[in-house]
DNA sequence: GAATATTCAGATATTTTAGTCTTAATATAG
DNA sequence: CTATATTAAGACTAAAATATCTGAATATTC
């Protein structure tokens, strides 16, 4: 089996839409977040700090500490997440993985694929966490 | 990284495609496959036996031996392969991973990666391998 | 029947991804 | 200043995916 999305990658994007529906400079704690979201403590943790490292998120230590968004929500779309994290290579290779599949010498869904391929750009690219975070009440967490 | 199929998927998809373009009866020896798609000669074999035991292609030992389809080039779909080999789940799953998420409980992306999603399944059934090797001359393949 | 070319089956090895544990650093509250 | 709650960092383990190796089975050709 295979996902389009590491489960890291995964786990990265459920946080950062968790944290995008606290208030601004809320600090969240891994705490919180592994009861909500349901992701193993110690692995959920060395996302957090990654994306820490890469800008995204911020961090405060001790009591009180904890993680937030690392840049206003309306600057974050969940590509930044994906290219942190996974990377974009899905976005020009080819989905049969045929090394030399290119627009002169395609493969049988070449076309197709591309298409496809940017209905994914699109649709992490066209909104804005901030713009999710609002229309989202929290359906998908766990109950503290 | 991750990419939408495995890489015994991919390397499935290739070589099946690869024996379509041959003509009916005619078996290739793993030795040709190998080469022609640069794809390491054990790994690939166990995955050309999967597909016999799974019925996609038959086999014959000996010399003259090898492998061909195992039903007619026309009822075989890159569906069928995806199938055999990786599974299907993510025809059903979160894009996010969230494992709550359903039409009446949405992620943010819910309704736009059902279309994607949708859109894969058509560019994987649209077409039987029958029809994708006649438009199809040998580009991706190495020469012998 | 012998030699040879192939697939078959299963064990082993390597690499990557996922997940855990432990200790240190740091901020807060009292 | 001390106790405590947090993140930081890195070592470690586990599991899954990828790849390799070896010997057996089988079909063909001579």
């Amino acid at each position: 089996m295979s996902l389009i999305f590491s489960r890291q990658c995964e786990y990265a994007l459920q946080a950062v839409l968790y944290l995008a529906l606290k208030s601004h400079n809320e600090m969240t704690s891994i705490k919180e977040l592994t009861k909500r979201l349901d992701i193993p403590y110690h692995f959920l943790a060395k996302i957090l700090q990654d994306l820490t490292r890469k800008g995204l998120l911020s961090s405060l230590k001790g009591p009180t500490g904890g993680f937030g968004l690392g840049m206003p929500a309306k600057d974050i779309t969940l590509f930044h997440i994906v290219e942190a994290i996974d990377g974009v290579d899905f976005m020009h290779s080819c989905v049969m993985g045929f090394p030399e599949c290119t627009g002169k010498n395609p493969c049988a869904v070449h076309e197709k694929w591309a298409n496809l391929r940017d209905g994914v750009y699109t649709m992490l690219v066209s909104k804005n966490i901030a713009e999710m975070a609002k229309n989202m009440r929290k359906p998908e967490y766990q109950s503290a």
